[in-house]
DNA sequence: GAATGTGAACTCGTTCACAGCC
DNA sequence: GGCTGTGAACGAGTTCACATTC
């Protein structure tokens, strides 16, 4: 996905490829609920079960932040959770601003995984002026107004937009002008960034669309399944189909699009 | 020399890449917008461009599907999106459960890109008595005793789980049970699901902790951890933790806990 | 002339398998 | 013996570039 036209060399510094960048969040849950169990160390095998993926996978991905295993032994669950931490950057603390406080940016506010892991949330923002004031989680909403104060004032550099369609790309515009330069997008939009700003995105209904792909699939070959017809008819046959990727949980991010 | 696990003849003729089907729901959002705007044709150029990606990846993309376009002129949109349409599935109805209604499963539930696409959200599940009965979206929220009756009655196949992470197993448990075949998981753990169950999850925290990662990046790029010379964006918490080094911290583990 | 459709080259990611160390 | 770390083989996905068709 080409960041641009020829800017940066790519993998000049230390690259860690993205795909585990990717995983590096789900190894560090997994090692927090092992530290949580007071566990001391674990073998690939062991934290690859728990993390939903497989082992060689697993340690090709340490092997890229550095040699932080023993041999014969496994892995000191404390200090990694510190190197993966430090490697994502959370032992900083990020303060973010959601904006759009509707049913989903209330569940965003109210989400304790971001808390839990350096994120802050700093503000909520809405273009209701009905909302203004009334706290979500505890945070006092405000006024889209106030949206380039906030982000100076608290040096926010990450945007959450759970907007409706139409407002994301203006609230994304005025993030970026503001010094927003990561954007997470719940608004099923493209959002057109300059270079430099990163964008995810999260889709809700293209999951859902993924997974009908799927079904369609395993429901049977129906070869015709032409123009319109096919009552829905509950397909729920044990066709327990060979195309199999594995297993479980796809190691398949949602998309990413840095522009 | 077998490689060992040959599950099947490579790749069956009717295999659609994995990251192209991703990659569908993009180009049929952008073509509905396109249809709604009455336009006719679209070139792989422009449909490339409004769905953010580049138009030679587009265009292999429908190549798997089929040779729907017509050179020199470009793609019938109706048509496009009626082939993309069966292909993911979106001809058919697909009732679909939401279990765990709280912020988040309410935001599901009033997500408008869900019915508009073919799905229709057939029931609301949530384990607090409290909740039951209560209309979210227009529904009533029934009790997770009903899950598997709910399940069978409508022949549901795909089931949302939006718990919190504790009770997502189970809740997996259960569905799979019944007869649902495919999980879109907003729970924050990795769940284990027999053959033949697709499994996609969305982790909100995940996201922003890549996010983070590009950020943290960034912001040792530019200075050399300096005089706070950054835009808007110096996050909070003193940048001492620059990638420069990867010295052993030798007992003192910032610890990273969550709450 | 204009734009699709697609082999071929290339890049990125995953898996294998084993050397190296505890 | 057990487990990590990693080069090498393999496979998936992307981009190139051009023959092909309208």
């Amino acid at each position: 996905m080409a960041t641009g036209r020829t800017h940066r060399p790519a993998t000049r510094s230390r690259g860690i490829p993205e795909a585990t960048v990717a995983r590096l969040p789900l190894y560090l849950r997994a090692l927090t609920a092992l530290s949580e169990r007071s566990v001391p160390t674990v073998s690939s095998e062991e934290l690859a079960a728990a993390a939903g993926v497989n082992s060689a996978k697993l340690r090709k991905d340490f092997s890229y932040l550095g040699s932080y295993g023993t041999r014969g032994v496994g892995y000191d669950v404390e200090y990694l959770v510190y190197q993966i931490s430090r490697e994502l950057g959370l032992t900083q603390d990020w303060p973010v601003v959601i904006v759009g406080i509707g049913n989903l940016g209330a569940a965003l506010a109210n989400y304790g995984g971001f808390a839990s892991r350096g994120f802050r949330v700093a503000a909520l923002i809405d273009a209701d002026p009905a909302m203004a004031g009334k706290p979500v989680a505890g945070i006092p909403v405000q006024h889209t107004d106030e949206l380039e104060k906030i982000i100076k004032d608290n040096g926010v550099s990450i945007g959450v937009i759970a907007t409706p369609a139409g407002a994301a790309q203006p609230v994304c515009d005025r993030l970026v002008a503001a010094g927003v330069t990561s954007i997470l997008n719940f608004a099923p939009t493209v959002l057109s960034v300059p270079d430099g700003v990163d964008v995810r995105k999260v889709d809700l209904s293209i999951e859902l669309q993924i997974l009908a792909f799927h079904e369609q699939r395993k429901a049977g070959e129906e070869t015709a399944a032409g123009t319109g017809a096919l009552p829905a008819a509950a397909p729920r046959g044990t066709a327990a189909a060979d195309d199999s990727t594995d297993q479980g949980p796809d190691g398949d991010v949602p998309a990413v699009m840095p522009a």
